[in-house]
RNA sequence: GCCCGGGUGGUGAAAUCGGCAGACACAAAGGACUUAAAAUCCUUUGCCGCGAAAGUGGCGUGUGGGUUCAAGUCCCACCCCGGGCACCA
């Protein structure tokens, strides 16, 4: 058969057609024995197009999809949808369009895309998280938490981003912005908001790390440490003048004795009884300025009130002042100063002149040479009555065990991590369902009224308010238990709700009576492999961490962690900037795929770096794939006629001999790659060099070997090219999709090499290289090396001190 | 400031366990085929020398030291780039 010219435009429609059609081509068996679980980090939003980033994101997962199905195992690997509060909705509602329309437009564009690009998703499992029937679970989930505590309602300062006129999650506020706007400085707001009480599984979050060591990426788990954020101390008392104590938190209770003030945050309850006339001024201007910090360059500020507290350790009495640095939301929002030994505290001492005490000097060093400060080691406590003498360590354990029998504190853990703020009060996410009655209070809308819609007559202003209190319809209704007029809850949820547990939603995406049946989701959990961006560390990944081990103590499931394995892949970044469609700074694949196909795009994208990697977008190289992908086209459809794809497989010649090596190698290799490291950049370069070392000996190839050769070479590629190489499989007389097809075994034998290159080194520099039949032993190797003619020239003169054989990698002569 | 990554040709990169640095590509140059072009195929290509040539010598993985027969890889110090954290008591 002469060879056909690789036409990617009459084969890649054909098959992405004859594929969408027949989607249970990819829908895993739900009693398969070894199922394995591969989810790609929440969906593309409908509202942007597919870019470059996605694509790499998804090459991957699908290669390990494909590349897992012909190993055998049954896999689960979705698709779905997110829909996020953004501009772009936003303005499609302002421009008259039906969000919703708008929304299953743009999917079925995406989805269109998705399948031009033949990814091998499971279709039917597709879970839309912008569907009432997503919110209804939601709701449900709401409702669980709030009856359990989980959930609840607080007035507090909440982070308030004016662009999006919308509250912000801690989580969300990145370098005092808004993560969506990054030029907007996010305010301070007395709202009343939703929580979630995620931080009732801090030390949860810590303990269980041991589960995902090794699968997670070390620095996510430590990025989700820092953030968690666990300090281990001691609370105390001090007593003030008027009689009412104020606690106060210390990670160094060793060094109370140096205790010379006790600060309070300007927001803390007991300031503004501390602060009267003049001062009650002073501590408002204060309290006002905490929400605009700029902070670049923080001064610490602070001033003294007319009071005094007692420490209860040694009865002394000391002033109380107010400093801004001191933090309402964390610990008690109060401490006690020691200058000598803290940092942050000597600064602010050493402003207001406030006495400097050391209790704490090095344990390696003189004690009576006072340390310089401040010293801010553990070290030997002195000048604190019986404590004195004792190490830090012992000090502090001891001492919180005093406190703790005095009555006057305690030993505390104190955690960074705050609450999940959840209220948004944007049009687009799941309404909260609540009821708020007049005489009933805060109403949970019972389950059988779920869900609670979103309405569709509404107006998006842009103003402080969410859009939903301007209609009627939706904010007047019935309190569910007394039947009086009362007012719906207008929150929405924060869209990080969604994909907290949607991975959960696909193995069962059409339940109408539970959000998935536990025994349905039991094989697949926890997901074996997670791949997305290392930018959401601490957003997406610990709400899943959080939301899993609701679900747990709800009983829906027997796993504690959602992710066994997570991949973070690298950006793609175009001008050295994260291409994401925010930014508007997308490349589209479709001029690629039109002109290259994308199969070639596909390759190109996993070919330009290891996936972990961020890449610069430089589409110079891709022409280079294209050719790869004709080489192999061409070489197998001209080999079509002649190939033997039958019978047992046996060297009749060197040609033969080279090519089956080389065959047996590319396994080994790509298979190494998928198994351990996903390097698929090396793979597909072995597959390249097993191309030209196959053109190399085409001519002399015998039919049985040139039948392995296009059989194997077509399997290998089609994790990566799953068109073209099907398209081959069919045109070789094969039936059926080819990445069902087992995945071909190296055989050791056939790739072991019978001859090797030694390089001789002479003290450390390559001098020759000789040709030596594999395993040749160490002595025989020395006795060649040191016969060696350019070798014996060289050491001519010279004295032979050692050799180094290293069997069939080099020799090493060390002469003098 | 603290904690992670990373720094290799003109470019993307490879070297997986301390063993031939630059695989595989891109780009470039030259050649074959062609009336010509495209496509395809072949050759050269880390840097600096010597040689008419086959060859051959030196240098070379951010910088400076060290360990080792042998270092891109291990150790120490430093520089630069990227990311995370940063009044968390």
């Amino acid at each position: 058969m002469p060879e056909k010219p690789y036409d990617h435009q009459a084969i890649e429609p054909k098959w992405s057609d004859r594929w969408a059609a027949d989607s249970h081509l990819y829908k895993a068996a739900d009693d398969g024995a070894r199922p394995r679980y591969y989810v790609l980090e929440m969906l593309p939003y409908p509202s942007g197009r597919l870019h470059m980033g996605h694509v790499r994101n998804y090459s991957i997962g699908d290669a390990l999809a494909r590349y897992q199905w012909m190993r055998g195992y049954d896999v689960l690997h979705p698709m779905g949808w997110d829909a996020f509060g953004l501009p772009a909705e936003n303005a499609a509602i302002k421009r008259g369009q039906h969000p919703r329309t708008w929304t299953v437009d743009n999917i079925a564009h995406m989805k269109k895309q998705l399948n031009r690009m033949g990814f091998a998703y499971d279709w039917d499992r597709e879970v839309s998280t912008c569907e009432p029937e997503y919110y209804r679970w939601n709701q449900w989930f709401f409702l669980r938490m709030l009856e359990r505590g989980l959930a609840y309602r607080k007035k507090s300062l909440v982070n308030w981003c004016p662009e999006c006129a919308t509250v912000l999650a801690n989580e969300q506020v990145v370098d005092g912005c808004c993560w969506r706007h990054e030029t907007t400085p996010v305010e301070q707001r007395e709202l009343e908001q939703w929580f979630l009480r995620t931080t009732a599984y801090a030390q949860e979050y810590l303990d269980d790390m041991n589960l995902l060591q090794g699968g997670w990426p070390e620095r996510v788990l430590t990025m989700q440490r820092n953030w968690i954020g666990r300090s281990e101390g001691t609370e105390v008392d001090f007593t003030l003048d008027s009689g009412e104590k104020v606690r106060v938190f210390t990670t160094r209770v060793d060094t109370i004795y140096g205790a010379t003030c006790v600060i309070l945050a300007p927001e803390h309850p007991l300031a503004k009884q501390l602060c009267e006339g003049d001062l009650a001024a002073q501590l408002k201007a204060m309290v006002d300025d905490q929400g605009r910090k700029d902070p670049e360059n923080l001064q610490k500020e602070g001033f003294a009130t007319p009071h005094t507290a007692k420490n209860p350790y040694n009865g002394e009495s000391v002033p109380v002042w107010i400093g801004n640095f001191v933090l309402m939301g964390y610990g008690t929002g109060a401490i006690m100063a020691v200058p000598a030994h803290d940092e942050r505290d000597f600064e602010f001492c050493q402003k207001y002149g406030i006495p400097i005490r050391p209790v704490i000097h090095d344990a390696k060093a003189d004690p009576l040479t006072p340390p310089a400060l401040p010293f801010t080691e553990y070290g030997i406590v002195y000048n604190s009555d019986e404590w004195s003498g004792m190490t830090s360590e012992e000090a502090r354990r001891r001492m919180s065990e005093k406190a703790e029998r005095e009555g006057f504190g305690k030993a505390a853990i104190t955690y960074r991590l705050k609450d999940w703020g959840v209220s948004r009060q944007r049009y687009w996410g799941t309404p909260i369902p609540v009821i708020h009655c007049p005489s009933c209070g805060v109403v949970p809308v019972p389950d059988d009224q779920l869900p609670v819609v979103l309405p569709l007559n509404v107006t998006i202003t842009g103003k402080g308010r969410s859009p939903l209190e301007s209609v009627p319809e939706f904010v007047n209704a019935e309190c569910p238990k007394c039947g009086s007029a009362a007012r719906r809850e207008t929150d929405t949820m924060d869209t990080f709700v969604d994909s907290s547990w949607y991975f959960f939603r696909y193995v069962d995406p059409c339940n109408s009576t539970r959000p998935f049946d536990s025994a349905k989701v039991k094989p697949w959990f926890p997901v074996d492999q997670y791949i997305g961006g290392v930018t959401h560390a601490i957003l997406h990944l610990l709400y899943s961490r959080f939301w899993c081990k609701v679900m747990r103590d709800l009983g829906m499931v027997d796993v504690s962690e959602p992710f066994k394995n997570l991949f973070t892949q690298g950006m793609v970044q175009l001008n050295g900037q994260t291409m994401s469609k925010s930014k508007g700074n997308i490349v589209d694949p479709d001029d690629m795929v039109e002109k290259f196909g994308a199969d070639t795009c596909r390759l190109f994208v996993l070919f330009a770096a290891p996936p972990e990697k961020d890449m610069d977008w430089d589409e110079s190289s891709v022409e280079g794939q294209y050719r790869f992908l004709s080489r192999v086209y061409r070489f197998v459809t001209r080999n079509l006629d002649r190939a033997d794809f039958a019978g047992p497989v046996q060297a009749s010649n060197d040609a033969d001999q080279r090519a089956l090596r080389k065959i047996h190698q590319t396994i080994a290799k790509v298979t190494s790659d998928f198994d351990n490291r996903w390097h698929f950049n090396t793979s597909i370069a072995a597959l390249m060099e097993l191309t030209n070392e196959l053109y190399a000996c085409e001519a002399e190839l015998s039919p049985r070997a040139a039948g392995e050769a296009v059989e194997k070479l077509v399997l290998l590629l089609a994790p990566f090219a799953p068109f073209a190489t099907q398209e081959l499989w069919e045109s070789m007389g094969r039936a059926g999709a080819v990445f069902r097809q087992p995945w071909p075994a190296a055989d050791a034998g056939l790739a072991r090499e019978n001859e090797i290159e030694v390089p001789v080194q002479v003290n450390g520099k390559l001098r020759s290289r000789f040709v030596v039949p594999l395993g040749l032993s160490k002595d025989e190797l020395e006795r060649r090396a040191l016969g060696d003619d350019r070798i014996r020239g060289l050491l001519d003169g010279k004295q032979v001190v050692k050799v180094i054989v290293v069997p069939d990698k080099l020799v090493n002569i060390v002469a003098k």
